[in-house]
DNA sequence: TCCATATATATGGTTGACCATATATATATT
DNA sequence: AATATATATATGGTCAACCATATATATGGA
């Protein structure tokens, strides 16, 4: 992972809290980040892409939901930085998740085969 | 320290440099940056200043020159990301530490009154 | 067909590059 | 000491490139 590449990731505030987000919550769908975020859904997808495009995320599909996560693939260092940077500054992303958890018609996850 | 605006400091090849070489080198001044990244004046000037106006430089005059560094008064979080970003990326500027140890006229740094 | 998600295009805003110039200090000359 | 010059750094203006957003449309599964 290109450090210069990371951080222009990390530079705009729909990135950085989706990533926030999903560290927190381990993994999220599109609908549930437009909902926490308040967000349209093509703005959304858009940064997903890009960040999932980059290497950050990985997503996986179920039925018609596509759910994103960090990429567990990632050096060492940049886990460190993500999750470092939610700890110390957990604030930017807490209403975000108050309106997630008040949040009706959350997909359910299914367990994946081997679990 | 607002993490956006730090990654918004961090998204740039020039900044980021001129920051991953001050945390190794401790103290820099603008024509040692200026030689290391083989940049213009204006640009490695402009680049500091933005820097220090938001917090992560301080600087000090010193007869012609004035060195930058690191502010100790950022908090830890911010000296692990950039500490780690160096030890884990250090390529990224080995080239340029080179250049800077090659560098002919290098200016003395005076003592301060106190060490 | 409906819902969730992705993508294409156009537009507006931001940012960095570049050049010229300004300021400030040091050194040299008279 | 006064003046001239050199060096180090900062800043203002313009332009082009890039990026984010919005709207519209497309895809793909239930």
């Amino acid at each position: 992972m290109n450090p210069l590449q990371f951080y222009k990731c990390l530079a705009d505030e729909t990135r950085l809290k989706c990533l926030l987000l999903i560290v927190d919550q381990d993994e999220l769908c599109v609908c549930e980040l437009m909902e926490a975020l308040g967000e349209h859904q093509p703005k959304v997808s858009r940064h997903l892409a890009q960040l999932r495009n980059c290497g950050l995320l990985t997503d996986r599909r179920q039925g018609q939901w596509v759910f994103y996560s960090i990429n567990q693939a990632l050096p060492t260092w940049v886990h460190t930085v993500l999750s470092d940077t939610l700890q110390h500054n957990a604030d930017l992303i807490s209403d975000n998740l108050t309106i997630l958890e008040k949040m009706g018609n959350r997909p359910e996850r299914a367990q994946s085969c081997c679990e």
